[in-house]
DNA sequence: CCAATATATGAACAACTGTTCATATATTGA
DNA sequence: TCAATATATGAACAGTTGTTCATATATTGG
């Protein structure tokens, strides 16, 4: 009972690419303006006109940080007219976005 | 059936601030090297001297991660005479990065 | 085709980040 | 106390990032 890992799971430490990846993948997720994008997004798709609107900041911003986005597979885009509405890619944002959430309430809470 | 949320989960936007905090948090996930010493200390603890012979880099640069990861609260130190050894603050931070880890595979796999 | 509208993109720039090098601090054994 | 060892830290520098501004592209209605 030393050791705080749970020693019955077998886990191998993925290839350093694999490593490098997985920093990029949260290197998305780092930066206010795209975690509020997602925030947004995860009531539901929004056209980019709409998105800048409601963070408060400059259409070619979001524009700029959508494709960010879109390049890590996180967004997929709609296009309807002239309009382009943007919605989530999968569930799993959200349940990686949910997991950070929780850490941070959790660490709130734990400040004595 | 139109949409693809949840409906059901009743889920309020966190303000700013906290979406701020969340950003800050994978920021710290966000980085190659931050993300090599989480993916070695999920095996256990380990000195800053082994650490650095680990991922084959210098002293200094890793005290200088280890140190944004303390300060992120994401690992704890535990000093033993002159040695001093880190782990993982909480199961948290493993289950974050597995969560990354499996959108990262599940990406891999749906490429046509 | 033309004007209006919605979005995307490139260049420029300031701000930030991660590493290295040199040096400081802390602990131990003699 | 001193030398050796382990880690931390500050300054400097190159590389990266996010925003803004100007402009390009794409779509639609007339």
């Amino acid at each position: 009972m030393e050791n705080h890992t749970s020693d019955l799971i077998k886990r191998t430490t993925p290839d350093i690419e694999t490593l490098y990846d997985l920093s990029e993948l949260f290197k998305v997720f780092g930066d206010t303006t795209r975690i509020r994008i997602i925030a947004a997004l995860l009531d539901g798709e929004m056209c980019v006109y709409h998105l800048a609107e409601y963070l408060e900041m400059g259409q070619s911003a979001i524009s700029h940080q959508l494709r960010i986005l879109r390049s890590a597979g996180l967004v997929r885009p709609r296009r309807e007219g002239k309009t382009i509405f943007y919605s989530l890619d999968d569930e799993h944002i959200e349940m990686i976005y949910n997991m950070g959430l929780a850490h941070i309430c959790h660490k709130k809470g734990e400040v004595k």
